[in-house]
DNA sequence: TCTGGGGTCCTGGCCCGA
DNA sequence: TCTGTCGGGCCAGGACCC
């Protein structure tokens, strides 16, 4: 597999993940069609089961439609924090094979075993490995992809679902990469696969042949980076350490609201759970931004840069209001509101104080609930504002 | 069919100061 | 002192990913 300075990369990712997670708990499930999502009639589908797929259930689609294609199919609520712990557990194995390990999401990663061939045989026996242990520790089946590079590893894991693997050898690497659709290229969506089919390029060996200029002319720095994925240039490095750039929280309404108050209401609501989430990983945020989706799906963002950074919910819902106000008035009902801390830096332990120290009650007050909060369970302590909203949730209609 | 929630990255417009 | 321009920061929005 390695020749000469060739790296091995591997790309593991679970198949059906959520769906997998939770039939551990329900075996009487295992020949059933299922679908994980929330109920809700804005809900969309985050899992469903190989079975499910054949019938066209995909994973974002809408709930309504995915039941109306598989109608016998089982719908279960998400338990996300069963999720995160056998996503740690995983990640525990994948560190037996190689300290070089990229998690990318709850179910998937990167692991560069370059280094690990003298001791444990070639990367294909890696990966075969790595399932097996995946399969006899967890009872959880996973896919793997090997190559020289990451995008290509990437591409392979997703080729070789489900419970497969998929070696792409260095030389086999570009005859493999031009028998795809363009759509195969991590970047392509469906705006740019639209572009590129206007070009009446619809495979990645008609992209490769395309002028680069042409790409870029069209397509800006992305055709230059899917110009090089399609000559299968890619030397990103598996990082085992990422950076959180921005920390945020968002509500889609059961129905489309006009109500300010009940806006205020939620922005108070999203504001102290990312506050809460920037204490937790000790960052202050430079900057809110505020994100409104309309009724038509048409979303706007607003933001604006702190007087001082901050991890407290006063001055994150005082910033979000400013600019929920600076809007002036709605044209439309509002489907969605998120906030978002951006600009993170480190906090240095506990709370960044302000410079007007009449603020300084409030953040003893949110440093006291964080207290409480770690001490009892999620949802026991919230501001008396939303405490009203909460019990108006069961009569009136809020957020999803 | 009718679109969640968590993110990252890129681009382009605007403003401001050197 | 005035004007042009250039770069950088800020902001808004689009596209993409899981």
């Amino acid at each position: 597999m390695v020749q000469g300075n060739a790296r091995a990369i591997l790309h593991v990712d679970m198949d059906a993940f959520f769906v997998s997670v939770e039939l551990l708990s329900r075996p009487e499930l295992a020949d059933r069609q299922v679908i994980v999502g929330n109920p809700g009639e804005r809900s969309v589908v985050l899992s469903a089961s190989y079975d499910c797929r054949a019938l066209g259930v995909k994973s974002a689609m809408p709930m309504a439609m995915a039941v109306r294609l598989a109608p016998r199919a089982v719908v279960i609520e998400p338990t996300h924090s069963l999720y995160v712990a056998y996503s740690a557990r995983i990640m525990a194995i994948f560190s037996e094979f190689t300290p070089l390990v990229e998690q990318v999401s709850v179910d998937e990663a990167f692991l560069d075993v370059t280094g690990s061939i003298r001791r444990l045989g070639p990367p294909e026996a890696i990966g075969q490995m790595i399932r097996e242990r995946l399969r006899s520790e967890l009872a959880l089946p996973a896919s793997v992809g090997v190559a020289a590079s990451k995008f290509v590893a990437k591409v392979a894991s997703t080729r070789a679902k489900p419970d497969g693997m998929l070696v792409i050898r260095p030389e086999q690497t570009l005859s493999y990469l031009h028998t795809l659709p363009v759509d195969a290229l991590w970047g392509v969506g469906a705006k740019t696969a639209l572009v590129l089919r206007e070009m009446g390029i619809t495979t990645v060996a008609q992209l490769a042949h395309t002028p680069q200029n042409t790409l870029s002319r069209r397509l800006g720095a992305t055709g230059n980076h899917l110009f090089d994925l399609a000559w299968g240039r890619d030397d990103r490095p598996v990082e085992t350490e990422r950076e959180e750039k921005s920390i945020g929280a968002e509500e889609t309404f059961a129905i489309d609201i006009w109500d300010d108050a009940m806006l205020r209401r939620e922005i108070l609501h999203l504001g102290h759970r990312v506050a809460t989430r920037l204490r937790q990983s000790d960052k202050i945020a430079g900057v809110v931004a505020l994100k409104l989706r309309y009724s038509d799906f048409s979303t706007l963002s607003r933001s604006r840069t702190l007087p001082v950074p901050s991890n407290s919910a006063g001055d994150l819902v005082s910033a979000a209001e400013a600019l929920l106000a600076k809007l002036g008035s709605r044209p439309q009902a509002v489907r969605l509101v998120g906030i978002r801390a951006e600009k993170l830096s480190d906090a240095g332990g506990g709370m960044q104080l302000s410079i007007d120290p009449r603020d300084d009650n409030w953040r003893q007050t949110e440093e006291a609930m964080d207290m409480i909060r770690s001490r009892f369970p999620a949802g026991a302590l919230k501001p008396a504002s939303l405490l009203e909203h909460g019990q108006k949730r069961e009569e009136t209609p809020g957020p999803s």
